[in-house]
DNA sequence: TCAAAATATCATGATATCATGATATGTCAA
DNA sequence: TTGACATATCATGATATCATGATATTTTGA
């Protein structure tokens, strides 16, 4: 049994809730949310491909992709010169959906 | 028919998709996430309530209420001298549902 | 080995967020 | 009208995030 749910009220322990919260906070971006849009409708896809659809200077969108990578919300693999991503954690999906309209039951 | 779904790519467009960070960011946050947990298990409470259960500072719980308030997350009315807060926006919720385990369908 | 393509990293200044402690406001009862 | 209770707001310094432009790294083909 987990003892800390008196303290937490059913919600994760506290360190828990910190990377989770941390998460969400790279969730909540403009452009990032265009990211994992993108990602979730096109599948997995070079950064190139990512550049061009969503018109991100190339700094900018690979730090954006370094930091979901380091959370755990996409994922990479490099296949000769390019590197492709892909969503690594659904829950960065669901709540883009959840957030975006369509996935809410009301 | 919305034009801005071929630059969009299905989601909102720039300016909402703006908005939709800002709430997004906002449950981005340890004790806020805790706040939406309490007033979703609990319903609606008066601060003071809040504040003993999740053991936080009166100011700072002030704040981050008022900070949901304008987004539009929960919504308060005064009863006497208390102030009453409740869940305003169901997808803060589902956000914290499918973000905290229970919820996801995988 | 060189050049170019694809991506990553770095440095920096601007802005936003955070926690904290102090103070202000509003409401009710005496 | 005064006091106390409940809540809100303010001021501030510390820290985090952001966008940008410059530079570095990795890989492949010539």
């Amino acid at each position: 049994m987990k003892t800390n749910s008196a303290q937490c009220g059913g919600l994760p322990a506290p360190a828990e809730l910190e990377r989770i919260a941390q998460s969400l906070k790279l969730l909540a971006h403009p452009q990032r949310l265009r990211i994992v849009g993108r990602l979730e409708r096109g599948g997995a896809a070079p950064v190139y491909a990512i550049m061009a659809d969503l018109a991100l200077p190339q700094g900018a969108l690979s730090q954006h992709l370094n930091h979901m990578k380091r959370a755990g919300l996409v994922q990479a693999e490099r296949r000769g010169k390019e590197v492709w991503y892909r969503i690594a954690d659904r829950r960065a999906v669901q709540v883009l959906h959840c957030v975006c309209g369509r996935g809410g039951k009301k």
